[in-house]
DNA sequence: CTCGATGCAAAATTTTTGCAGTCCC
DNA sequence: GGGACTGCAAAAATTTTGCATCGAG
């Protein structure tokens, strides 16, 4: 945890400003499942968000959820992110100024975020090359930890 | 087409012989997946490749063709394109000697592969930096070609 | 009050699997 | 002839939707 990174009380306000400026309500299920998100310090699953969010108001459904998960999105307060399973990911998002990569590790199952800066240079190119407007973009790299995994410490700490 | 690639012919002869060697059976419904991935300009999904494979062999089935594909990537005559949809899409994996992004248009909703060659750059830089074996890696931009869209011809040529 | 939001359960969708019968080698 | 392969249908698994009810503004 950063010492200086917005606190989630504020951020709240934030949530709850976006849902009046769209004319959607404030619930008591939609602030569960921003806190729910908020208070994850990882990636999640609509799942693990359920769950999360049900330890909060065990009032929350799972179509509650699902239904929320756009909104969330749609305000930036979250990040989906999707490496090709399944099911979806979700994370906070904490304050990332640059492009933010995936790396997939193969052994540990984990994904990890870096910064991939060059990527917003690349999305110019491409949209000047061929004439686009250019609305997302997405890199990731799946990989396998050998060594670490050897070592019995593919689990990396925060930062790679 | 490019005349001077392979014909369908050949490639058919070289999964013949994956299969075999993998001690894998040569039957017709694999055959009749094959040719009609191999004949699919574009990309497929699962879906698309048991409607053509049924028209060369109607005793093709949705399991098989789902058993099947796994067989032809790990063969590298299709390769898997996974853009975030909830099916995945594949195709056959025609002489391309470099990295292969993708460009996802929102408008008319197709996908094109372009050049990305300076990932192989960024495998490499990845793979030294946090010491480890690179397995894939995958690069997408999601766009829209308004200009384009407004003169009617988002759909764009082979080549981008 | 009014109408958006919710919970529940059923539906939808893609992919996987169990099983009995088939056919490649 | 033996065992891998197949088709079929049921199952899995995640996400969406219809509908009656609830509650925010």
């Amino acid at each position: 945890m950063d010492a200086n990174e917005p606190n989630i009380e504020s951020i709240r306000e934030t949530f709850k400003e976006f849902l009046t400026s769209k004319g959607l309500r404030v619930t008591n299920q939609r602030i569960a499942i921003f806190d729910a998100a908020y208070g994850h310090p990882d990636h999640f699953t609509a799942e693990d968000l359920l769950d999360r969010a049900r330890e909060i108001d065990d009032s929350v459904s799972r179509a509650t959820v699902y239904r929320a998960l756009p909104i969330l999105t749609e305000s930036s307060l979250i990040r989906e992110v999707d490496v090709g399973r399944d099911y979806k990911f979700y994370m906070a998002n904490k304050n990332a100024t640059t492009f933010q990569a995936q790396v997939i590790c193969l052994d540990c199952d984990k994904i990890f975020e870096i910064d991939a800066p060059f990527m917003e240079w690349y999305g110019k190119t491409v949209a000047d090359k061929l004439a686009l407007n250019v609305e997302s973009q997405r890199l990731q790299v799946t990989a396998h930890c050998n060594e670490l995994k050897a070592a019995g410490i593919c689990q990396r700490g925060g930062k790679v």
